[in-house]
DNA sequence: GGCCTGGTTGGCACTGAGTGTCAACTAGTC
DNA sequence: GACTAGTTGACACTCAGTGCCAACCAGGCC
């Protein structure tokens, strides 16, 4: 083997050209529709490869929300240590949001999630990848009295309002700042738990 | 047409007849080396009349969890009005436990949802039928200053409370009882949330 | 230069999910 | 017994997804 690294750069280049020629045709023709023929054909590349960088249909659209588990995870380490985990979360979730790229895109991408029954199963499938990847550092927070399970309900819970406020924000076509969602949907937890 | 509710009783015995053969297979081989000739066989049918009564696997494996949105809908009406909102909402998930039913089965069919991707996905999705049933009960109980956004946020937190204390009583095989992780779910989104 | 090696690519064939169609069947109705 | 509505099984088809293999590149080494 050579150059490892390289290889990996070209790799991630290629992934991220052929999702969006692939998205292009997702939003143009519907997601259900286009095949993976279609797909290979409008890359150039046989379908046999394509199938090697992605492994379903869904991970096309899903490849961009892959990491921000991760990304998730620095910004809650970067929080400081005496902020309450509730709105550590959801200072952490406010920053997720608005990545500044093509607003009537970005919601035509979020209403293909929301309508197509697959797209929507596994974005909340990747929803609970982070989960585990923010666990730790949640149970550290909570304190030495929780566990595992405690952890694992207070981020679900934090990732349901992400996912309830996202809905609203799709269905309203963006008409109301999913910041302001986010925080009412907090709030409104906060309010019901007690 | 004939006597509607006749049709309807047969064809839901025959559901559940073939659902209970196919989730022995299911348990025995596993879920993703069983296909659908393999279910049709051992039930006696086509593999067409058997995709006219399950549009796809998972669906065989789900039928049984699917109108407890229903059940929890008719549960969390029976709670008392002045009772608050979150402690309702336990309450009502605390009774669609225990169904008294043969016990390692029970563990082996949760272990299988866990295990499986494609049948984690779906129970996800299940779950969301659940929050649209419950919306309109629970938008009531919050108040008039609460609106969709609120309720389902709720909602949601509640019922990831749930799918976290099911997580762990199947990993733990069924040691602590779910009613006691449910317990401390809540408690912990309760003390995490102020 | 030629040779080796690890890796990618495309083509082929295959399984399995899922759907449309249609003729045959099985009631209940009049 | 003819009529009607719904069910069933068989056939054919598309598409997702996988295994296999020969062809094709690099770069490293002699």
């Amino acid at each position: 083997m050579v150059n490892e690294g390289m290889w990996n750069r070209t790799r991630q280049a290629a992934i991220g050209e052929i999702s969006a020629i692939a998205m292009d045709l997702f939003l143009e023709r519907g997601f259900e529709v286009t095949t993976f023929d279609d797909i290979a054909t409008a890359a150039g590349i046989s379908r046999r490869s394509l199938f090697r960088y992605f492994g379903t249909k869904e991970d096309i659209v899903l490849v961009h929300l892959a990491d921000e588990g991760k990304l998730a995870l620095e910004a809650l380490e970067a929080r400081p240590d005496d902020e309450p985990v509730w709105t550590a979360l959801l200072n952490v979730l406010l920053l997720i949001d608005d990545d500044g790229g093509d607003r009537e895109r970005l919601l035509k991408i979020s209403e293909m999630m929301y309508d197509v029954p697959s797209l929507r199963s596994r974005s909340l499938e990747k929803h609970l990848q982070w989960q585990s990847d923010l666990l730790p550092e949640v149970k550290r927070r909570l304190g030495a009295a929780s566990g595992d399970l405690q952890a694992a309900a207070v981020i679900a819970s934090a990732v349901a309002c992400l996912d309830a406020a996202g809905e609203i924000w799709t269905r309203s076509r963006g008409q109301i700042p999913l910041s302001h969602l986010l925080t009412d949907a907090f709030d409104a937890v906060q309010q019901a738990a007690r």
